[in-house]
DNA sequence: AAGTTCTTTGGAAACGATTGCATAAATTAT
DNA sequence: ATAATTTATGCAATCGTTTCCAAAGAACTT
């Protein structure tokens, strides 16, 4: 049984020393003689010493683990920047647990829980889509418990976060719409509570307010998550409103768009131009064309993460909350 | 400090009793008082104590942890997969710690030496594109540290798998396309060592046969991660070996063969016909069309994950190794 | 009434590592 | 040569929990 765990103990006992010298050797302490480090050194490669990590952990009250939740794992965008969160983490020695929503807020909340009950470090979080408050956050973090947002962020200004520049992603989408003579630019969106949906909404109006063109609120769609209801209201959209163009904020809004479409308006959709704002890697591949809003995920996710990791790290009680914006690019198909 | 977490030593102090009598009491042994009991549990619940997880697995050698090794997250049907997984898992009090081989041998070493210095309980794994072998594997699995394979599986018979019927899906694949019409079915494909590979050429061969068509090694290109080979490799399969249609084993190679089509193509494809073998939910927008054969990836998780946690579970030493298959079915577009 | 059994509780070791403190031996200073 | 210092090591507590063992007191037996 070569696999057998080796403890300190074993080597003790080989070296005829006692566990505290061992221990000491192994982290190089001044107070050991070379000899004896050599020795230790030498038999702990040979018989693959490995701290173990659960008996650091009870020792320092420090897992190395860090929480992240999101809404969805099966999403591009999400997937992607749990790709940079790992990353990071890894490298730095951390490893990570992932725990999604499903967009729901009791789900959240337990895996908060879940994740608190395990120890983890800290807390990467996207807010699920019907989060309307964080109090079953700020309930941990006032306590000392870190926690960094990234993508769906709340209000509260006492949180480090990270986000895409959503406002400037949707003004640009938007504007490229009205350069391409769209006059009736239809924007299906999340639920109104999340930032992203407040900040792209944003940009859409800046983009139509520049353009001189007026901000009709009946081209606006909040969904929410059941697909029923999504069918129900872009087929009103497009019964109703005449659109000439769709600017939708979602994959998967992207997606009940486009079952809509296909099932049902084959003959109309010709000279309609559509808009997304994800991170699918294979929108290019979609008839009728998707042209995207893409969020550097990859990047959004390493950044939280290294936030995180810098605040657990360092002792001091850093008070200054940061908040990163990044840039996205448009993907024109 | 509402949060600080209490212990069973708190518990102890303020009850006046000693922590062994609190945690008999909160486990419910036959030996202590009812009256105690019911103080102790009552004043836990106020207190809200939770044990801690890191003291438990100290004592025995176990984290209630698994770990998960996929070549990529951001894959649908690794993704879904996950999903299946997490669900078993924490359905059952374990956790989950995933990790990314991104198709290498050397990562899926490094990841499988990180999972075990965690000690992690035991591991659910889909074998990287470059893993000829597994005697980075047999070594933990040799000294009783349980792994079962799902997907992507080895052939030693001494292990749980989990895998999609992947020769039916095949041939019922490659039948729908014979049907249509098509006589020169091109088959793109994953590198050969992987199982998948082999089963899936066995239910094209099959399908061939079945209807009197002759195998042309000339229409099977293996592919391995390199995207610029598989566009070559597909390229100069359309320009020398004239296809009808094509029936390709992955979501990555199915993209890298849009890919080409798209950019160089757009002409001869009208009446190609393209079939996959993907978890892509998106699959259906895509044009040219694609169909594929779907796997029950939520469903190939959670039995693996059943699977091995049954085995962690089980006191005896289950020798008898299951391999569990899943039937697919197409989706046609 | 003395011994036996049952009920209920507490003490202490164990899991694996770190670390403050004590101490023995070796070296240096006076 | 003796005291002071340095060097090298070990002991024991700690983290939070479980569990074996001991034991005190109550209740029972004969």
């Amino acid at each position: 049984m070569k696999l057998e765990t080796v403890t300190l103990k074993d080597i003790a006992k080989a070296l005829n020393l006692s566990t505290s010298t061992v221990s000491r050797a192994l982290r190089d302490s001044y107070e050991i003689n070379e000899n004896t480090k050599k020795k230790v050194a030498e038999y702990a490669k040979k018989v693959r010493y490995v701290p173990n990590p659960i008996a650091l952990s009870l020792k320092d009250n420090k897992t190395k683990a860090i929480g992240v939740i999101v809404p969805e794992i099966a999403n591009n965008f999400f997937s992607q920047a749990i790709n940079g969160i790992e990353d990071e983490a890894y490298s730095r020695g951390y490893h990570v647990v992932i725990c999604q929503s499903h967009e729901s807020l009791e789900r959240e909340k337990e895996n908060f829980r879940h994740l608190f009950a395990r120890k983890v470090d800290g807390v990467l979080i996207s807010l699920s889509g019907t989060s309307k408050d964080i109090n079953h956050i700020l309930e941990y973090s006032e306590n000392d418990f870190s926690v960094v947002f990234f993508d769906r962020v709340p209000e509260n200004e006492s949180f480090h976060k990270v986000v895409a520049n959503n406002v400037a992603g949707a003004f640009n989408a938007t504007e490229y719409l009205i350069k391409q003579g769209k006059k009736r630019i239809a924007h299906i969106t999340s639920p109104q509570s999340l930032s992203i949906s407040q900040e792209r909404l944003e940009g859409y109006r800046k983009a139509l307010e520049t353009h001189g063109i007026v901000f009709d609120e009946s081209l606006v769609k909040y969904c929410g998550f059941d697909p029923e209801e999504a069918f129900l209201a872009i087929d009103n959209l497009i019964d109703s409103q005449n659109p000439d163009a769709f600017f939708i904020c979602s994959d998967r809004l992207a997606l009940n768009c486009y079952e809509v479409l296909q099932k049902r308006y084959e003959n109309k959709i010709n000279d309609m131009m559509f808009f997304g704002f994800t991170n699918l890697n294979v929108s290019h591949l979609f008839r009728p064309q998707l042209s995207t809003v893409v969020q550097p995920a990859y990047e959004m996710g390493m950044q939280a993460a290294k936030i995180l990791l810098d605040k657990l790290e360092s002792k001091k009680k850093n008070q200054e909350y940061e908040k990163i914006v990044l840039e996205t690019y448009l993907k024109i198909s």
